[in-house]
DNA sequence: GTACGCCAGTTAGAACCTGTAACAGATCAT
DNA sequence: ATGATCTGTTACAGGTTCTAACTGGCGTAC
């Protein structure tokens, strides 16, 4: 029941946004009437971290199926973060984009953020990190969010790999190179390269 | 009239966000009543593109002020819009966060976007934009977007460092740096080292 | 077999919102 | 002075979330 109020919410929020999802509207849609979803949602806000939450295992699934399959490489991850994000840009900002003022992430999702930053280190970890940074020196001081049996360095990158995608990617599907002509694809694994290759 | 209307519209946003703006609180807060504001905006839409378009040319001014005080240095850029996304999340998210559905730019926000990268472009022309990449030489073929006396090194560099300050810092300013306990302000100009160092 | 309690859904309604329509009053130009 | 215009009003239609109160059915206990 729940489960399928969520694939209407689905269906609503990719043709107009999370904002728009409207209760009675998938009520409606069900053949319920309005105040009927009250049983299973306590109020809009629950549903839509609901959402989040399954936005967050959604993207974590397609890295741990991405990893099974072409192996533990940051490559892997990172056309898998786009691939996701192309398929589903909704549920992409749901997790990336504009935090909602006053709402507080539930605790599921930070693990569930911390489980991809670890997926991330684990295919870096074999990686020269290059040398050493006065950041590092600072990461080593404050490094309790990740396994203590990596190098400053390798967090770094981790970092910085991941800002760089979430910007092109970001960028991407909202649409701010659309007037620029040349090809995402093209732009996303030049900065790859960039980020990687060296 | 429409200047004090935007006024209280942004307190709105700096508290809610602004999806959360209503054209009758605005108009109670002003002590008017509800449909006179429809003197003034046709409907929501038009005073949120107002709010678009004004925020953009307020990321610009902040552009021009700090090339006009410290000059055109790309290191210069990225900090006066990572500055000016601290002091004004909700606007920098109104620029570049979640887009809105069926909103679409109009074109004075895209010329100002194009501005803004001009700024960027010619902090960088002097630069050396390392070895050429196979994204080069599509970027040359598709370069419309961009001042013609410039090399596609150049133009790729600044799509890099562009999406990268963006990732970067909305990641900060949507919070997701929070739990990881590092300082973000060292994090970025690590990031900003390795973008413009090397 | 009857009575009880629970559960899923209903309608009614309060308090918001956007936006339109019709109207009242002031002011400004001719 | 008179008419047009401009600014604000109230009334209202239709939408939203969410609460309150009620109804019908189903399962269980006695």
């Amino acid at each position: 029941m729940r489960a399928e109020v969520k694939e209407h919410a689905w269906a609503q929020i990719a043709e107009a946004g999370a904002s728009a999802i409207s209760l009675n509207a998938i009520a409606k849609a069900m053949g319920l009437s309005g105040p009927a979803l009250y049983r299973y949602f306590a109020n809009r806000d629950e549903l839509i971290t609901e959402l989040v939450t399954d936005a967050y295992r959604q993207l974590a699934d397609a890295f741990h199926a991405a990893v099974e399959a072409k192996g533990s490489d940051p490559a892997v991850i990172a056309h898998a973060m786009r691939d996701w994000a192309l398929a589903y840009p909704q549920r992409y900002f749901l997790i990336y984009g504009t935090p909602i003022p006053g709402y507080h992430a539930p605790d599921t999702t930070t693990e569930i953020a911390g489980e991809l930053m670890g997926m991330l280190l684990d295919a870096l970890a074999d990686r020269d990190p290059g040398p050493a940074t006065a950041f590092d020196e600072h990461l080593d001081a404050h490094r309790d969010w990740a396994e203590s049996d990596l190098r400053a360095g390798t967090l770094r990158t981790a970092l910085g790999l991941w800002a760089n995608l979430h910007g092109v990617i970001s960028l991407e599907i909202a649409n701010h190179f659309t007037n620029m002509g040349f090809d995402t694809g093209q732009f996303f694994q030049s900065e790859l390269d960039a980020m990687l290759g060296r």
